[in-house]
DNA sequence: GAGAAGATCTCCT
DNA sequence: GGAGATCTTCTCA
């Protein structure tokens, strides 16, 4: 499959939510010596800094989210539950936190490996939860921190043909404070989006 | 150092 | 629909 350039760091120096809304339909590639993973990016939410109590960033710095402070287009990878990896792009100029949440992506290529990852019923849910994606695409702790703005392992790029499709903003899901923003963003119809959260939507 | 919480997923009822 | 799994990170004493 032919990839275009990764998204230059000016595309991720902007307002987070803009960005969030600008980053669905782009493509997630996944490079390793297994082979390369492709995903489309169907579905994400936007987490700001100290005036966003749902966002890690809300505390200020520590060890665990010094990535979210730092240069804009790195990749933002943390535990949770014990069990599961997510992964975040930075956004804003260096010094501003702010991060988006990949929710879902629905895979355009390397099928069989992210399969060998993470079998799934169907190619629906190989990839429709954080969890779920990352798993998919063999994202650990190891990716984060990584520049998703240079052709390395890791890294976000246009497709090869702009699709158009309809924005849906929503609440954010699986949080408590702050969940009233709307600040979730997916595509309208797309059936790789989260289904549990697709329920939740209150336009 | 201990305890609690957590941007989730899957299994079981 | 509910609860357990399981471990990192942070807060507080």
């Amino acid at each position: 499959m032919k990839l275009a350039a990764p998204l230059p760091r000016s595309f991720y120096e902007r307002n987070t939510v803009v960005v969030a809304r600008k980053l669905l339909g782009k493509l997630l590639v996944k490079r390793s010596d297994d082979g390369v993973i492709i995903g489309k990016i169907v579905e994400d939410e936007a987490y700001g800094g100290r005036d966003d109590p749902a966002s890690h960033a809300y505390r200020g710095e520590t060890p665990r989210n010094k990535v979210m402070f730092g240069k804009p287009g790195l990749s933002y990878i943390y535990f949770v539950y014990g069990n599961h990896y997510c992964i975040n792009a930075t956004t804003e100029r260096e010094g501003v936190p702010g991060a988006i949440l990949i929710r879902a992506v629905e895979i355009v290529d390397g099928l069989q490996l992210a399969r060998k990852n993470r079998p799934a019923k169907s190619v629906v849910e190989l990839a429709n939860g954080p969890g779920k994606l990352t798993k998919a695409l063999g994202i650990t702790k190891v990716h984060n921190e990584l520049d998703l703005t240079t052709s390395t392992g890791l890294f976000i790029c246009k497709p090869e043909r702009d699709a158009s499709f309809e924005v849906i903003a929503s609440k954010r899901i699986g949080i408590k404070a702050g969940s009233e923003k709307p600040w979730r963003f997916y595509m309208e119809g797309n059936k790789f989006v989260s289904r549990y959260g697709a329920k939740r939507d209150t336009p």
